[in-house]
RNA sequence: GGCGAGUUGGCGGAGUGGUUACGCAGCGGAUUGCAAAUCCGUGUACAGGAGUUCGAUUCUCCUACUCGCCUCCA
């Protein structure tokens, strides 16, 4: 099958031609470790977990090398180290800790190689050094900067130029600066500081410091993946100056670096960017806390193409919950097939191999799959959703989150009750209790199904079980 | 100021140079004590203008508007 990407280096779709034949490599930025993964982390990771399964299907999983960083030195991180007292190892330890927590409960596969920053500066500094030797940084002040003069193409992936960009004045200036565009490799560290002896300047060590934000990438993939990989992905954001900045370095060190660069669009919440200041900026552990399954969160982030903002709303993740809800009804009692026994279907495979169409993926599912709850099952599972985990707590995941563990037998006995009433009524021809039980049911956020001989009370996301204490 | 993305029916959201997805909501029906759930059926659309074309929602240009990035932020 030819899997087709959206390339921002030429800004068109290309088939996807793997270095080497049958194998895959991609790198993709990690998170700065200093607090638990916004809602907007969770976006990157999953479309690159989409992209990592369709190339694991389509090459075999021992041929594809998927290597995602841990920035953990970092200005951010000092700060949260300063302002709360605790060491910045507890705090990235921990953050790490979290951030592979909260998105394995979104479903995505752990990358083959996560590298924290700390690791590497051994390879970050010497290819310092190699830039300086080569005349594409300087020493200034502890400083060491880039000189984004010296690589000509630097702009090219953002389709920027270097002159522009200072005509619109918002570059930080230096005074050790050469050019306002330069930036920095490495900085000095005071004692308080996390440092590392510096890169060896004419002969002697530039000092104590640490790296700058953008070297940990350039030198991670060098070591992880080599001279040429294939693909390079992250957000949009990210597109200038960080990637623009890993280009140029790696580029300079002499480095071919990444022949397919993708970005995902960013994040927003009802239609507005997420932000503290808003007031509409949370993290994917609030939204789990919240009781929003994983899986849910997973199918609105893949119902949005990568490329396009994706706005994250109280009706999309209505609709998400009401549509897997419908799937593992279907499916219930079905044991997935092997992943051996099974093939992909075409359709499914056709809109994930063009540039990543998940949502096209999730509607051939919804439409046409869901007449072969099979099918249906073995797809989605591909797709990262229906795991045995999310369907064993289909009925009661919402519940656990809410109210703790009992909220499942409480319902259970308000259905038996609800269920006698009924067969009352059925010979007194007397419904005025069960209609008051199913209203104050619904009124707790309960979906009260009953059926010629039998009584279901399935909790809803906006379940309050206090609601229901004068029923018990 | 620079760069980029986008504007599709009530909403979400694909896609295509000619036959107009899909989901949700709505409406009609089946079912139900009434509902819910489920099943069946059903309507409405391609921001505005100009151009290319036999023909454009789909290509080109312009205008308007929205959003994002350029600043720690994926």
């Amino acid at each position: 099958m030819t899997i087709k990407l959206y390339n921002t280096k030429t800004r068109q779709k290309e088939v996807f031609k793997p270095l080497v034949d049958g194998k895959a490599s991609m790198y993709v930025c990690g998170p700065t470790v200093y607090e638990r993964a916004h809602l907007g982390n969770a976006r990157p990771v999953l479309v690159f977990d989409m992209l990592y399964r369709l190339l694991r299907h389509e090459y075999g999983a021992k041929n594809v090398k998927y290597v995602r960083n841990f920035t953990d030195v970092d200005d951010k991180i000092n700060a949260r180290a300063a302002e709360t007292g605790r060491p910045i190892s507890e705090i990235t330890d921990e953050t790490i800790q979290w951030f592979l927590d909260d998105m394995g409960e979104l479903g995505a596969l752990e990358p083959t190689d996560m590298p924290r920053a700390t690791q590497y500066i051994a390879p970050m500094i010497a290819m310092i050094e190699d830039l300086i030797a080569k005349g594409h940084a300087y020493a200034a002040e502890g400083h060491v900067l880039f000189k984004v003069r010296s690589y000509k193409d630097y702009g090219k992936l953002s389709g920027r130029s270097v002159d522009d960009m200072i005509a619109g004045a918002r570059v930080e200036v230096a005074p050790y600066k050469e050019d306002p565009m330069d930036f920095v490799l490495w900085k000095p560290s005071s004692d308080d500081l996390p440092g590392w002896d510096g890169p060896v300047v004419g002969g002697k060590s530039i000092g104590r410091g640490r790296p700058g934000w953008h070297i940990e990438c350039s030198a991670m993939a060098y070591e992880l993946l080599g001279d040429t990989f294939d693909i390079h992905g992250g957000g949009n954001d990210l597109t200038f100056p960080h990637h623009e900045n890993e280009i140029a370095q790696s580029k300079c060190a002499g480095h071919n670096f990444a022949n397919v660069w993708m970005h995902n669009e960013m994040l927003q919440v009802e239609g507005k960017k997420m932000s503290k200041s808003l007031g509409n900026f949370f993290t994917v552990r609030d939204l789990l806390e919240d009781g929003v399954p994983g899986e849910v969160i997973r199918f609105v982030m893949l119902s949005t193409h990568y490329r396009k903002p994706m706005d994250w709303t109280e009706k999309k993740r209505q609709e998400a919950e009401k549509t897997l809800r419908k799937w593992m009804d279907i499916t219930t009692g079905l044991e997935p097939s092997e992943p051996s026994s099974f093939s992909i279907r075409p359709p499914l495979k056709m809109a994930l191999s063009d540039d990543l169409n998940t949502h096209k993926a999730l509607t051939y599912l919804n439409s046409t799959l869901s007449a072969d709850p099979q099918a249906l099952l073995d797809h989605a599972r591909f797709l990262g959703l229906l795991s045995d985990e999310a369907r064993e707590q289909h009925n009661t995941a919402y519940l656990k989150s809410r109210a703790g563990g009992g909220s499942s037998e409480m319902l259970a006995s308000l259905a038996a009750k609800l269920d006698g009433a009924r067969r009352h009524a059925k010979a007194s021809k007397d419904y005025s209790e069960v209609d008051r039980l199913k209203k104050l049911l619904v009124e707790a956020g309960v979906e009260v199904q009953m059926s010629s001989d039998n009584v279901a009370l399935i909790a809803t996301s906006s379940f309050d079980p206090s609601k229901l204490e004068s029923l018990k």
